[in-house]
DNA sequence: AAAGCGGGGTA
DNA sequence: TACCCAGCTTT
C-alpha cells in the first residue's frame, strides 16, 4: 500500500508537469486575498461558471480594503446570480474583520485562516498551500472522487468513516515539498479525467493501480448516502407600481436568498391564478390593494433549488389608492438594476421590461 | 448526522 | 430526470 500511495503522488505530478493543460486566471497567484476570492466562488460551483465573476470582483474590489470599504448593496449585487449567498455575506464580514483587527493582512497560519468566517477545511488548506505552501491537503469533490476510486474506498464518503479514510489518504498522499502543486494537480485531475461520469480510464496514468477500475467499480464510487427530499413552494409576487415607484424589501428572514431583494411575497399551500389569488388571499395583501387594480398576471415562473422547487407568479398592480407598506423601499423602476434579487426575479424582468406592459 | 443553502451544466 | 460542482454553517 505504501508503494501503491508514492505511485499516485509521483503520477499525479507527472500528469500536472506534461499533460495538465487545464488554465485559469488564479493559478500561480500569490496574493492570498486574491486566492481566497477565487476559492469562495468556487465552493460548490464550477470554474467556467465562476470565472467571469472572479474577473468583475478583482477589478473592483481588488484588496481587503477596498471589499471592507464597499457597501452591501454593491456586493450583493455583484455576488447576483452566483448563489449561497451566505459566501457573500461571510466574506464582507471577513474583509472588515481583516481590516479592523488585522491591518487588513490575510493571516498566515493554517489554523488562522481556517477560524475566518466562511473557510472551512477545504478553503483553509487551499490558501494555506497555494498562499503559503504549508502542506495541507485539500479534500473537496474532485479529490474524494480521485481517492475512493484509485484506493478502492467503498465507505459512505459523506458519513464520519468515509470521510475519515479519505482524510488520512489525503494526508499520507499530499506531496510535502509542493503541496500547492499537488493540490492542484489532484484537482485537476480529477475535473479532466478522473470525472464523475465518462472517466477517461483508458487514457488514465494512474489506470495500472487502480482499484475501482479492477473491480468494474469506477461508477459506483464514490459512495454517498441517499439523497434529499425536495419541497415545493408557491411564491405570489405582487408588484405594486405608484407613480413609476415600485416597493422592494430585502430579504431578511431565516429563509433562502437571504440579503436579496424582493416584492411583496405572499406564500401560498398551490399556485393560485390572480383572479383566486385576491379572494384566498386577501387578508395577506395590503389594504388598499384589490383585483381592480390589476394590470398583468405571469404566467408559471419555475426554479429548482438545491432543497426547494420555487413556483412563482408575477402579479403586477397600480393601486388607486395610496398605499404605504412597513418596511419597504420604494425606488424609481429605473433604479432596480442597483439592487441583487434571486434568479426567478431577474429573470421575470428581463422577460418584461416594464416599458412593453401596459 | 442531517438539513439548509443557488444556480447551472451534463448525460 | 438525476447528479454534481475547488463547501460551509446550523440544527
Amino acid at each position: 500500500m505504501p508503494e501503491n500511495s508514492l505511485f499516485f503522488t509521483k503520477t499525479l505530478l507527472k500528469w500536472n508537469r506534461e499533460s495538465n493543460t487545464r488554465m485559469m486566471p488564479w493559478k500561480a497567484e500569490k496574493d492570498p486575498y486574491k486566492i481566497w476570492l477565487s476559492e469562495i466562488i468556487l465552493q460548490q460551483t464550477r470554474v467556467e461558471q465562476g470565472m467571469a465573476y472572479y474577473q468583475r470582483f478583482i477589478l473592483k474590489y481588488p484588496t481587503i480594503r477596498a471589499l471592507a470599504m464597499a457597501n452591501d448593496t454593491d456586493v450583493f449585487k455583484l455576488w447576483e446570480g452566483l448563489g449561497y449567498y451566505a459566501r457573500c455575506r461571510n466574506m464582507l464580514f471577513t474583509a472588515r474583520f481583516l481590516y479592523n483587527n488585522k491591518k487588513a493582512v490575510f493571516p498566515s497560519r493554517y489554523e488562522d485562516i481556517l477560524a475566518l468566517k466562511g473557510i472551512g477545511t477545504y478553503t483553509a488548506a487551499a490558501i494555506a498551500s497555494f498562499a503559503f505552501n504549508l502542506a495541507y491537503p485539500v479534500i473537496d469533490g474532485n479529490v474524494t472522487r480521485v481517492i475512493s476510486r484509485f484506493f478502492g474506498v467503498g465507505e459512505y464518503v459523506d458519513l464520519a468513516i468515509g470521510k475519515n479514510i479519505i482524510n488520512n489518504l489525503a494526508h499520507k498522499t499530499i506531496d510535502k515539498k509542493s503541496p500547492g502543486k499537488y493540490n492542484q494537480a489532484i484537482m485537476d485531475f480529477g475535473a479532466t479525467v478522473c470525472k464523475p461520469v465518462g472517466p477517461l480510464c483508458n487514457q488514465c496514468p494512474l489506470s495500472g493501480k487502480c482499484l475501482a477500475l479492477m473491480d468494474n467499480r469506477v461508477a459506483q464510487l464514490p459512495r454517498k448516502r441517499g439523497k434529499i427530499r425536495i419541497r415545493d413552494r408557491y411564491f405570489h409576487f405582487l408588484v405594486i407600481i405608484q407613480k413609476d415607484q415600485i416597493f422592494i424589501r430585502e430579504r431578511i428572514a431565516r429563509d433562502i436568498w437571504q440579503h436579496l431583494h424582493e416584492f411583496v411575497l405572499i406564500e401560498n399551500g398551490k399556485l393560485l391564478s390572480a383572479k383566486s389569488f385576491f379572494s384566498k388571499c386577501s387578508n395577506s395583501i395590503p389594504t388598499g390593494i384589490s383585483y381592480s387594480d390589476l394590470i398583468y398576471s405571469s404566467g408559471e415562473y419555475k426554479q429548482q433549488l438545491s432543497h426547494q422547487c420555487i413556483h412563482a407568479r408575477f402579479i403586477l398592480v397600480k393601486p388607486k389608492k395610496e398605499v404605504k407598506l412597513d418596511g419597504f423601499l420604494t425606488i424609481p423602476i429605473g433604479s432596480l438594476h442597483r439592487y441583487a434579487f434571486p434568479r426567478i426575479i431577474t429573470k421575470w424582468l428581463a422577460e418584461n421590461p416594464f416599458y412593453s406592459l401596459p
